[in-house]
DNA sequence: TCCCGACCATAAAACATTTTCCTTCATAAT
DNA sequence: ATTATGAAGGAAAATGTTTTATGGTCGGGA
């Protein structure tokens, strides 16, 4: 284990010039530096990390937590960021807080996940919180004081507006986005529009719910919301059991929007097997823009969201954060707007486009 | 800040004994221990990883090294890994080491991360290399000397064969996985088999050739290599330009082999494009096992790769190592298996999975 | 009574750096 | 010639632990 002492041995020079050398940090004359550097080649030195952040209260590390790592969404989020973070020549130390435990204590092991990539003095976390609407001011303030701690570590929100209890958020306008869902099946000529929406008390299901009632209000249209609106689970079995108790409730529908693009696949399934035509009898509208949304046939319309994007800002705005600490202390919110992607599960006429898409 | 210090002094003892007590590795008397974890608890004291690791070598994380983590493959190998990590009280540092830079140096941006990861003292990093077939046995070496710089830092090669090199590895049987799907295609009927092949020069793409061959030889079959062995790329796009030009190429074909489930996918939409139905005209079978095999119509027959299994496997080997270093010397192999799965793609009446499919 | 060992607890070293505070020496100013 | 000034580099402190070596106390056997 060669270390800096070694180095400034083989220099001939103090060990604090060897740091000031190889740290850039003050003036070193030319000559010394020189044969420190050299010195520093021969014996291949590398400092050690640990013992930098020891001193220097600082890591090179981020913390992310997502939830579903294997899923359609987080992954590409998480690609954004890693981008970013690599090249600020930084690292990852990623969790999944949704995957190892029930959903109750989901909340729980988020937080002990912070508590425990504080400790490991991690330069800034973002995360994407399954805290519910309710706690969300107790929880924030909890992980302010958690993350000031021992130095004040920047943190930003993905995908939830922890704005209004001082935490720098990205995230996207799911209330907007489902307007203008539920607007292009308007559009389109549908006049009994439905909706299959996601688990309880989660912010951007509800976000969704309200934009597709202001919406229906709006145009004029009444909803039985006891009937029109089914709760799915946001995956492809829940889609395809929403669906079909859809059908029952409302048989005469005309257009349905789903809170994302995974319930949306197990909708079109029950809807190839009950024989309704897609387009032309029944039109479909999911949400989030994955990847099997332009396989599937008919291929699907849906919102698309910029979750790449989404994580390289939020990357962006962390990285701001740690490294001009005094930048002003005014917190920072990012609304990440979507897209219309037109395809034929709404206009038959639609080109395809999958063999466009990047992914 | 509360360091061990304070806990000390307000305990009314030394640091080493509450070190001891905290850490239980020398006897302490009751009565001290207990004023000793009192006063840690009321000053919520919580060592520092950091000055830990300086003293004990070891981090409690581990380094995982993997590609496309937006993909459909590596995040579920990933979140095997996370699983059993989170389980032993390890936290995972991610990077994807294809994603940045071209793929020419996607070699040496690997490399470049595992000397990170040395340099940040993980306890053990789990890596899939893109190395070729030819280079392995010198970067081999460069890995293990790198691996041990500090102190031995346990490795474990996923996806790849390392074990020649003296490498645990973790890998899965292309040869074999390839012959079952082609003998499957032969078992229903086809005789003029093709096959959509990955990138040059990767094992895993030779592997599943040298598989495709030797069970058409094995079957009397004859191959014109040039004309029935097209080169995707991996991706769907990739599978519809080889699927335009193999029905150039072989017109008579009944049988195609596609080295993944993308690729497959790409190929599925070119034979609908063409009115070539399936499976009853020709038959498609994929490799991999993704969500989407089973949601295209017809669904796709496919090996099933135990992705997550994979990475679960992979972490149990690292942390045996890690935590019993004594552990025989001999190096470890883990052969996966996969599963035929049989859809509509090369069988009409196969039933449809994709409801019960966990993902 | 003395000595020895067992048993606890402590002081201090060690880990590999960064950073603060000095010292030294040359140069310029008086 | 003497003193002030400032630049350059070194000694040592500090970071927060673990671990090693040391010391002190007490009981029992000779």
């Amino acid at each position: 284990m060669v270390g800096i002492k070694d180095v400034a041995r083989k220099a001939g020079v103090s060990i604090s010039t060897v740091s000031n050398v190889l740290n850039g940090k003050r003036y070193v004359s030319p000559v010394l530096a020189e044969r420190v550097r050299s010195a520093a080649v021969e014996l291949s030195y590398e400092a050690n990390p640990i013992a930098q952040q020891m001193k220097s209260k600082h890591s090179g590390i981020i913390g992310v937590i997502t939830g579903d790592m294997y899923g359609v969404f987080y992954p590409y989020v998480v690609k954004g960021i890693d981008e970013v973070a690599t090249q600020r020549g930084y690292q990852v130390l990623l969790s999944d807080a949704r995957s190892v435990y029930g959903n109750q204590s989901a909340e729980k092991y988020e937080l002990e996940l912070f508590r425990q990539y504080i400790n490991n003095r991690v330069d800034g976390i973002i995360f994407a919180s399954v805290v519910s609407k309710e706690r969300s001011a107790n929880y924030c303030e909890k992980l302010k004081k958690l993350a000031d701690k021992y130095k004040k570590t920047p943190i930003v929100s993905l995908e939830r507006d922890f704005s209004g209890y001082g935490i720098d958020s990205v995230y996207f306008d799911g209330y907007e986005n489902s307007s203008i869902a539920v607007q292009h099946l308007y559009d389109c000529g549908c006049r009994k529009i439905c909706h299959i929406s996601g688990p309880d008390h989660m912010e951007i299901v509800e976000e969704r719910i309200e934009g597709y009632l202001d919406t229906m209000k709006k145009n004029g249209l009444r909803v039985n919301t006891r009937k029109m609106i089914v709760k799915g689970n946001y995956s492809h079995q829940g889609g395809y059991r929403a669906m079909k108790e859809l059908l029952e409730n409302v048989p005469d529908l005309d257009g349905v929007f789903c809170g994302n693009d995974q319930m949306a696949v197990g909708a079109l399934k029950v809807l190839k097997e009950y024989g309704r035509r897609v387009p032309e009898e029944i039109r479909l509208i999911g949400y989030d823009d994955i990847f099997i949304s332009s396989i599937v046939e008919p291929s699907l319309s849906t919102i698309h969201i910029k979750k790449r994007h989404a994580g390289i800002e939020a990357a962006r705005v962390l990285f701001d954060r740690i490294e001009n600490q005094d930048s002003g202390k005014s917190v920072c919110k990012i609304l990440m707007d979507g897209r219309l992607v037109v395809r034929r599960s709404t206009v038959a006429s639609a080109p395809e486009d999958w063999i466009l898409s990047e992914w």
